[in-house]
DNA sequence: AACTATTTATAAGA
DNA sequence: TTCTTATAAATAGTT
C-alpha cells in the first residue's frame, strides 16, 4: 500500500524509520480504536518507538490495569503475581512471629496466664528466675565497675588536692584559695560513702541521694 | 475498504460483530507485527473479543510484563506500584518490630545485656521481678484448683468404693471383685499426699512421681 | 506536512 | 470458518 511494494525487515534508514514508525503508529491506533468500536471488544495497545517515544491505546470502558490483570488471569504466565504471592506469604508470616512474639512478652511481664497450658506457669517461673539472676549479676557487674571508676576518680583528686596543699603550705596564701587541712578529712570521708556503691561524684559534690543503682 | 464503506459504530448483527472481529484482529496483529520489525519498535497488544476470547501479541524483543513495566515508569499512573509500595513499607516496619520484640525477648532471657544503657539493668530486674511475682501468684493459682480438684475426686472416689464394699459386704464376692478392707486405707493415704499438692490422680494410679508445679 | 500511485485491508457475498 | 472480489483505507516514495 504505497507507490512501491515493501519488504518487511527493518528500515535502516533511520530517518526514513522514523517517518515510516509516525505514520503507522497513527494507522495501528485507528484501528484500534475502531476494533473496539465495530465489535465491542477491549483492547490495550502500548508502543515504544526505537527512540524511545511512547504512545498506548485503551480501550474507553476499561483500563490498562485492568486489561493486563486480565490477561494475567488467561495467560497463565504470571511472571510477577508470583512475587506478589511471596510478599504476601512473607507478611502473614511476619505478622504471625509478631504476634507471638508480643504473645510470649506478654507472659514474661505476667499478663495472659491465663491461656497457659496447666504445666506452663511452672517453666515461666524458673525461666523468669534464670533471667532475673543474669539480670542483677549484670547489675551487680555495672555498679561495681562504676564504683571502681568513682573510687579511682577520687583517690586521684585527693592525691592532686594534698600534693597542691603541700606546695602551698608555708607560703601563706591558703586563706586566699579558701582551703583548709579540713579539707583533706572531708575527701576521706567521700571516699568511703564511695565505697559503698550508692554514691555517684556528682551528687556527692552536692550532698545528694541514692543513686537508686542497688 | 471493503465493497462498501461502513459506519464506525457498533455492529449490532452479533454474527456479524464476530466475523469483523476475526478479520480486523488479523490485520492489527499484522500491522504490530509489521511496525515492530519495520521500526524496530517495542510493541504489546492485548485484545479481547466481545465474547470473552483473548488473542496478544508482543514483540518479540521482549515481554508483555516489561512493556508493562515501562509503560508504568513512563507514564507516571501507577495503581499498582504504589500498592506494592504500601506492601513494600508494611514489611519493613513488620521487620523492624520483630526486631525489637526479639531483642526484649532476649534481654528479658539476661542476654545481650551489654547493649543497655547504664540504668537500664535497674528497671528491667525491677519490672522482672513483678512479673515473677505475677507468675508465682499464678502458679500458686493452679496448684491450689488443681489440689483442689483431686481432693474432691478422691474423696467422691472413696465414698463410691466405701459404699460398694459396703453394699458387697455379707454376700461373701469381695474375693471375686478383688477388693479388700485394705484398699480404703489406700484411698486415705492417697488423699493426704494430694493435700500436697505435688502428685495428680494419673500418677497416683501407677504409683508415680512429682507434677513439678511446686 | 501534502500528495498520490499503489499496495493492503476488508465488507459483503458465497 | 474461509475464499472471493470489489472497494475503501493505508501508506511508500516523492515533493
Amino acid at each position: 500500500m504505497g507507490r512501491g511494494k515493501i519488504e518487511i525487515k527493518r528500515i535502516e534508514n533511520s530517518t526514513n524509520r522514523q517517518v515510516t514508525y509516525s505514520k503507522r503508529r497513527g494507522g495501528i491506533l485507528k484501528k484500534a480504536r475502531e476494533i473496539t468500536v465495530l465489535c465491542d471488544a477491549e483492547v490495550s495497545l502500548i508502543m515504544f518507538s526505537s527512540t524511545g517515544k511512547f504512545s498506548e491505546y485503551c480501550s474507553p470502558s476499561t483500563t490498562t490495569k485492568r486489561i493486563f490483570d486480565r490477561y494475567q488471569h488467561v495467560s497463565g504466565t504470571n511472571l510477577w503475581n508470583s512475587h506478589y504471592e511471596k510478599m504476601q506469604n512473607h507478611l502473614s508470616k511476619l505478622k504471625e512471629d509478631n504476634s507471638r512474639l508480643r504473645t510470649e512478652i506478654r507472659q514474661r511481664m505476667g499478663e495472659d496466664l491465663n491461656d497457659l497450658e496447666i504445666d506452663e506457669p511452672r517453666g515461666l517461673e524458673q525461666n523468669l528466675n534464670d533471667s532475673l539472676k543474669v539480670v542483677r549479676e549484670r547489675k551487680y557487674h555495672v555498679i561495681n565497675t562504676q564504683t571502681e571508676t568513682y573510687k579511682k576518680k577520687l583517690r586521684s583528686l585527693h592525691e592532686t588536692h594534698t600534693n597542691l596543699l603541700r606546695t602551698l603550705e608555708g607560703r601563706e596564701v591558703n586563706a586566699h584559695f579558701g582551703f583548709s587541712g579540713n579539707d583533706a578529712l572531708h575527701y576521706g570521708a567521700v571516699i568511703s560513702l564511695a565505697n559503698d556503691g550508692n554514691h555517684d561524684l556528682h551528687e556527692i559534690a552536692y550532698g545528694s541521694d541514692d543513686l537508686r543503682l542497688a
